[in-house]
RNA sequence: GUGGGUGUAGCUCAGUCGGUUAGAGCAUCAGGUUGUGGUUCUGAGGGUCGUGGGUUCGAUCCCCAUCACCCACCCCA
């Protein structure tokens, strides 16, 4: 037997019921914030994610499906939706033609990672990018929109809030911390040390708990952003508290993505494993340029839907259309013709095998049908149906011409 | 990439201290006297016990390998 791919699924009836949904819900919502739907490849040049999401980040350093083309080009499958997104911005113009420019997203992305709960090789996300808005109220904007997503979905959530500085404050922030990484001599963990010179920022992430210690008089960039940076976020926090959305700030969260700056944020749930992250996202006004464009302030957010999946509540469900049977061999030819008539508006599924009225009542319950529409041996002789509603429990026996 | 766990019916799982025809519940299908569901009763079908080797008179059970899944580390959505 030929199997999927490790950590690549199928998304079959049920399941995709619920994915459908999200997708609807999340859509919708995206639609009512301003946004427009953009569809990028699944596969772009790997220089495209070397340059974005950065070389010292794990994504591209050791996660990516890259293969050389039979154009011999060096090709990725996209390991995150952003850089294809900010890639057909510049590509396009957008970024000269000036203005707002709002879009959203939904797909799969590709990492070669070891599968566990909640993590995939091909996985899907909706994500959301904004350009041209310098603003934190955009900032805000985002951070709502994935909390008024998350609402409608049912879902519980944490708001972890943190803020990256900018060209201003992180370059000295920087420097102060790699001396005081130095100051800790060779205590720190092999990662860190890697990462001193490679992306400082990310030791604070470390979870190596001798790390974490040493750490924790480490200066950290929430003390030392600049006057922008500090107003900024502060208007951000006021602006979320007016909106009541609560949140926390964790001086550690450090987005692995390596463009981000000023506003990062984390969306987490405590009940779906280790796996925890479900929409993580933030401010990257330097991205564009690093891409070759006209640099433009941009903010954006990306959610995990397999983590969102088993958390959604779903509204209950309605029973739906019909569902037609024939109780002889020769009432099949009526009960087609009478299922056709009725698709043109209203869903109609037909059982082909004669069978007793137990059986299809049984078969119209297990489709969750609204009706049952049986032709039997009556109903054959006189040019009739016989339909019963499953909801009120009622029946009635009708021409066959007059079935709407 | 590292560590641990699990693979028996469509699903959830028993089980055999190695020994004849491998079980249950749910699901499916059929019946419970003439054409009435979602709650009953009876019965039936369905498994090369993940795959490949090895040990043995004999392996679903023990050993090795392999694949897949699960969980954690790591990473991140």
């Amino acid at each position: 037997m030929i199997q999927s791919l490790r950590g690549m699924n199928d998304i079959l009836s049920e399941d995709f019921e619920r994915f459908e949904y999200f997708l609807a819900t999340a859509s919708t919502i995206a639609k009512r914030y301003g946004f427009h739907y953009i569809e990028t490849p699944l596969l772009e040049e790997t220089a495209l994610f070397k340059r974005s999401v950065g070389e010292s980040s794990d994504i591209v350093g050791k996660e990516m499906y890259q293969f050389t083309d039979k154009g011999e080009n060096d090709v990725c499958l996209r390991p995150e939706g952003t850089a294809g997104v900010v890639r057909a911005f510049v590509q396009h113009k957008l970024d000269k033609k000036g203005g707002i420019h709002r879009f959203y997203y939904h797909g799969p992305m590709f990492r070669y990672e070891r599968p566990q709960k909640g993590r995939l090789r091909e996985f899907h996300q909706f994500g959301v990018e904004s350009f041209g808005v310098d603003s934190v109220y955009e900032d805000a904007l985002m951070i709502m929109m994935v909390a008024d997503i998350l609402k409608s979905l049912g879902i519980g959530y944490r708001l972890k809030l943190n803020s990256l500085g900018d060209q201003n404050c992180m370059p000295a922030y920087r420097e102060k911390l790699v001396s005081f990484i130095e100051s800790c001599g060779d205590e720190i963990c092999g990662d860190c040390l890697r990462r001193k010179s490679t992306n400082p920022i990310r030791v604070l992430d470390c979870k190596n708990e001798h790390c974490q210690n040493l750490y924790v008089n480490a200066p950290k960039l929430i003390n030392n952003l600049c006057e922008g940076c500090q107003s900024d976020f502060d208007t951000l926090k006021t602006i979320l508290e007016q909106h009541n959305i609560g949140y926390e700030i964790d001086t550690n969260l450090v987005r692995g993505l390596d463009y981000y700056s000023k506003t990062a944020f984390e969306f987490v749930s405590d009940n779906i494993g280790s796996q925890s992250a479900i929409a993580g996202g933030g401010r990257y006004d330097r991205l564009i340029e690093f891409l070759d464009g006209k640099p433009t302030p941009a903010v954006g957010f990306a959610l995990g839907i397999e983590r969102l999946m088993e958390l959604i509540v779903m509204p209950e469900q309605q029973r739906e259309g019909y569902y037609f049977g024939a109780m002889d061999a020769e009432a099949i030819t009526p009960v087609l013709l009478a299922a056709e008539k009725i698709r043109r508006t209203q869903k109609a599924v037909v059982e082909y095998e004669p069978r007793s009225l137990k059986a299809h009542l049984k078969g119209a319950d297990r489709i969750n049908a609204r009706y049952c529409a049986v032709i039997g041996e009556n109903e054959l002789a006189n040019n009739t149906i016989w339909i019963k509603d499953l909801v009120e429990k009622t029946e009635s026996v009708i021409p066959l011409n007059e079935l709407f």
